[in-house]
DNA sequence: TCTAAAATACCTGAAAACAGGGAGATGTAA
DNA sequence: TTACATCTCCCTGTTTTCAGGTATTTTAGA
């Protein structure tokens, strides 16, 4: 083993953007970066073949989706730490990526030693976030949260089976009741979420997290 | 204005945890606490008479669900920095509360200083986590993330319209293909996911976040 | 260039969903 | 006790979905 530093890859679309980066991590010591990519599969190919340990990820690239591709490293390799690096400033956004297993997610307007830090912390073990992003999380805004409807015992009940599949008959059955009962709390259901049929109730209802 | 404390409220169904709370925020002088409760409905009449900074709240309650709680709270007072206090470990779990709100997520094992430090961020707005809970959302599991089936351009264009509420007419006609031709992408999506219908088909999407 | 995957289109019949109503029973909070 | 919400059940007819195939034409990769 000839070196123990820390192996990092960068993938963005901006030239500009891996020009900086690279200067900017350029006088740390203890990071090596082995690669910078301006699309999704060329870092892939790469990662078949080279050990990563940190990734700074772009959302918008050109040829995939930032999510998704942060979703495929992780599944190739779970030891890499992908840290968003983005200007998305959207919570949705935020809260999407460490869903796809990203270890943070940071704004570009971070400054060096922020940035430095933030890969510190990945390393560790540690979900990081730039200081502008932890602020953006903790300020909700109302749309999210409100929109769901008042929902009754009965019809969260028949809400899950819907989505886990269950067809009128099935939960009829299933609950003891007539199906004609149930076709109504399920018209009951698309009326209140102002869905037009049960594929976008349950598009909203799992979005607002009622599933 | 008399008092520029801050007013802080607990809700946990264990008494013990009450008292230990008490006990540990009782010396910190910036620290007012206004209201201890163990079901949310109390809280809640409490809420609508009285402002709160910080509310450290246990997900699993007697009369209904945290989650839901927090959404609750920070609709009736956007203000309120919901501190979820829990048990669960689980990454889902913390996502999920801070995808309903929440401004942060602590393990009860955290020590007082670490408490004191997350509720002093939190009132400075800013998510925070405990460190226990940092490391929990480092490591998303392989089954989290795996399971999303590789979908084509056109079957992906085609999910997101089913997801909005569109019949396979509808989507033929917007499309200018054969309803014949969607309804062949429509099977091969429900199989693909493994899904009954449509119904389930989008609660799956939906949460991978395809949709 | 060859080949595999993707996209397109078709068929039939059964099952389920949807629209748009009405209506009685039960509980519950003012 | 009187509303009000909830839960229950019913009707008719239309539209859509689903399961089970088959099959041709375009891409796009090796």
């Amino acid at each position: 083993m000839l070196t123990k530093r820390t192996t990092l890859a960068i993938v963005d679309d901006h030239p500009i953007v891996l020009e900086g980066l690279q200067k900017l991590l350029a006088n740390v010591k203890e990071i090596e970066i082995t690669g910078c990519f301006t699309t999704g599969s060329a870092f892939i190919s790469f990662l078949k073949e080279n050990k990563v340990d940190v990734l700074l990820l772009d959302i918008t690239l050109p040829d995939v989706n930032g999510i998704e591709l942060c979703k495929e490293v992780k599944e190739m390799s779970p030891a890499t730490h992908v840290l968003a690096l983005s200007n998305h400033s959207e919570r949705s956004m935020i809260l999407q990526m460490i869903q796809h297993g990203a270890t943070g997610y940071l704004l570009k307007n971070i400054s060096s030693e922020e940035l430095i830090a933030c890969i510190q912390e990945a390393l560790n073990g540690l979900v990081t976030f730039s200081k502008a992003a932890r602020e953006i999380m903790a300020r909700p805004s109302v749309s999210e949260l409100k929109g769901a409807p008042q929902l009754t015992k009965r019809e969260k009940e028949i809400l899950h089976l819907i989505a886990d599949g269950k067809t009128t008959p099935d939960i009829a059955q299933q609950l003891n009741l007539s199906p004609l009962t149930i076709e109504t709390h399920r018209k009951n259901l698309i009326q209140k979420f102002q869905a037009k049929n049960v594929a976008s109730l349950i598009k909203l209802a799992t979005q607002q997290g009622l599933v």
